[in-house]
DNA sequence: GTCTATAGCTAGATAGAC
DNA sequence: GTCTATCTAGCTATAGAC
């Protein structure tokens, strides 16, 4: 049959399951092959570059959830401090309540992660955009909204690498937990 | 000759170069030969397992080159806040001004990172129990104390996330001018 | 669009001379 | 302690049938 065995979205997902758990260097054409249930040839024609397509679509698909979990509740109604407490669920259920690698771990690390680093930069100007424009609201001066996003960012960060390097979620859940005050001051 | 080319050492620390450009998976035994002018035997001789032994050696080196830059200026005579200070300019040493990733980006990544866990997991250890010791001498309840020594490795390490991401070291040092502040509150 | 088969290479690792 | 030479396994990538 010449049917697609898997929705190309389905394809992309378990892919990123495997770069997560292998990062981009870690993960093999092999475990690829095997976790989507494509052979090595059927992973070329949809990715006609190889692994490096294949992270470059698993990239689009983090920015394309990061839409609905993050972006839209900051924007969406009501008042900034509930918006920024949904901004920190969907934080939590994008890195798997903290057991998930951030993006730039994942794939900028390395001559080989380069190729990725404008993708990152881009997906950071979104999310410090977005934030910095919610407390732009509560009538907070621009540079000062700009960088406590920053800081968001940082903390998010920090708080994955901490609770992976200490193998406990807590970092993670904590920093999120004071995400709200930590910006609004 | 039988002599060795180079000290152990300085072996180790050609190894680290390459480790923190290519992170663990990356570093080939190529690359780790050429840069410390060993042959892949001669590795072989000094570091019995191969790459998995060359890791552990740099992330000793590592923790050996953290006494003097943060560990021994935060125990060391003086105010607290002047420690403090001495602590940030050794983290921006040790941290090449923040070019290089974290550890635990380089060497945590993936399933072939974690043996070295239990190694990132006693680093973070010692450094969060020499800043939340100089934090008590100031007289700050032990956990608060220790959470904000948490903090702040979580906003270290969040900013050489981001300033990879972001591809300029601005947020690494704005967070290191602002750590003393933000640890003595 | 998927498969089997395989090319061609580089990886990590070893043997043994000096 | 270092070297040259080499092994095996795994890698990315391709060819071509169906």
């Amino acid at each position: 049959m010449a049917h697609p065995a898997l929705a190309k979205e389905e394809v992309v997902a378990r892919l990123m399951k495997v770069f997560r758990r292998e990062g981009y260097e870690g993960a093999s054409l092999s475990r690829l092959s095997e976790a989507t249930g494509l052979g090595r040839s059927s992973l070329y024609h949809h990715f006609p570059r190889g692994k490096e397509d294949m992270a470059a679509a698993v990239l689009d698909l983090a920015r394309a959830r990061l839409g609905p979990l993050v972006l839209e509740p900051l924007a969406g109604p009501g008042p900034v401090r509930a918006r920024l407490e949904a901004m920190a669920r969907g934080y939590a259920e994008f890195y798997e309540e903290g057991h998930a690698s951030c993006l730039t771990e994942l794939f900028g690390i390395g001559t080989a992660g380069e190729q990725f680093i404008p993708r990152l930069t881009q997906s950071s100007d979104h999310l410090i955009g977005a934030i910095a424009t919610a407390l732009v609201e509560t009538g907070m001066a621009e540079p000062r909204a700009r960088q406590r996003a920053e800081d968001a960012l940082i903390a998010i960060q920090g708080a994955l690498v901490l609770s992976r390097a200490r193998n406990t979620t807590a970092p993670f859940h904590r920093i999120l937990a004071e995400l709200p005050d930590r910006l609004l001051g």
